[in-house]
DNA sequence: GATAAAGTTCATTTTTATTTGAACGATGAT
DNA sequence: ATCATCGTTCAAATAAAAATGAACTTTATC
């Protein structure tokens, strides 16, 4: 059995021989993706997948990146569902064989989109239960608590009315 | 030597005897923050400690919140260590002895600008660096490499401008 | 329909983040 | 000056999150 035999050639190949490529800045491009996706909560290789994606000049496969990152197959199917589930990554489509490709999707629109669907709009809703919840909890009327919990309500319109204008903004 | 014995009435006891207290009411709240400081990649012990701060009628003590939370003197310092440092909660001045009483800051306004200013503009600042040194790793001048470096320097300027938006709207 | 490649899942392992608690420093009371 | 209270710090322990890898499912090819 051979190590790597196959119809394909696989995109790293198609790299070396069709252009030069900038290691360091793939590094720096890669880095500056994991810093940015902990900031949002997601996982290094999330940020690490959709880097080698956005600098990549092909479309990469699950076997690329595993290869090119030193991630498991595991960790790589993890990833790329999280950013398909976010719209972060389209499958290219007329690949030849059944090996899927992606590419990065560079509307900051859509990023922006959803993340808020995926990871701000969920705790927003469950928020409104909750303020619910204590507000039939708070059974004397007590005012204090009252007035604690029309603030928690007060805040949590804001931050729904901020959401269409952070996509306004991050997305034109 | 006695278990407690104090010239100060600590603040648990100063609520128990005041008013009726809603245990139910004060743990959803502590929930509540606990999920909301997750969200934004604060440990859960800065949640807690600041609910209970929200929602508690009277200002606490590290030690009265050690008590309530069952956490250890450590992890409170250092927690209200980082509220302090967001501008999260506030001293109480003149209450009798050396003790320290805190109350939570509920001006949106502030607990916005304390954690854009704490976490969010660093980022921003070392993202323009970063992005600077992938221009100079740039020599060749590729073009799709430059393309993608000016993307994201108009994504980190958009971001820029998100920020005062974002100040505005929160904290009106 | 047998085989092999591709991809997913999930129990286990590893890594990272948080909490603990004991030691320490500071400050006020006697 | 000594003692007790209060708070902080930081190395070690613990808990939480993420990555691994082997087993499994699916799908395409012959």
């Amino acid at each position: 059995m051979h190590k790597k035999q196959s119809t394909e050639k696989n995109a790293t190949e198609m790299n070396a021989s069709a252009e030069l490529v900038n290691l360091e800045l793939e590094d720096m491009v890669r880095e500056f993706f994991v810093d940015g996706v902990k900031v949002l909560g997601l996982p290094k290789s999330v940020g690490e997948i959709y880097g080698s994606l956005f600098i990549s000049k092909v479309p990469l496969s699950l076997d690329d990146l595993v290869e090119r990152l030193g991630i498991s197959k595991g960790s790589g199917s993890q990833g790329l569902k999280m950013l398909r589930t976010l719209g972060a990554v389209s499958e290219v489509a007329g690949i030849e064989g059944r090996k899927v490709f992606y590419e990065a999707d560079l509307e900051l629109k859509s990023l922006v989109g959803g993340f808020i669907r995926e990871k701000i709009r969920p705790h927003l809703s469950s928020a409104k239960e909750k303020i619910g919840l204590m507000d039939d909890c708070n059974v004397d009327d007590d005012e204090f608590y009252d007035e604690r919990i029309q603030k928690l309500d007060t805040w949590r319109k804001r931050a729904g009315i901020l959401l269409p204008v952070l996509q306004k903004i991050l997305g034109s």
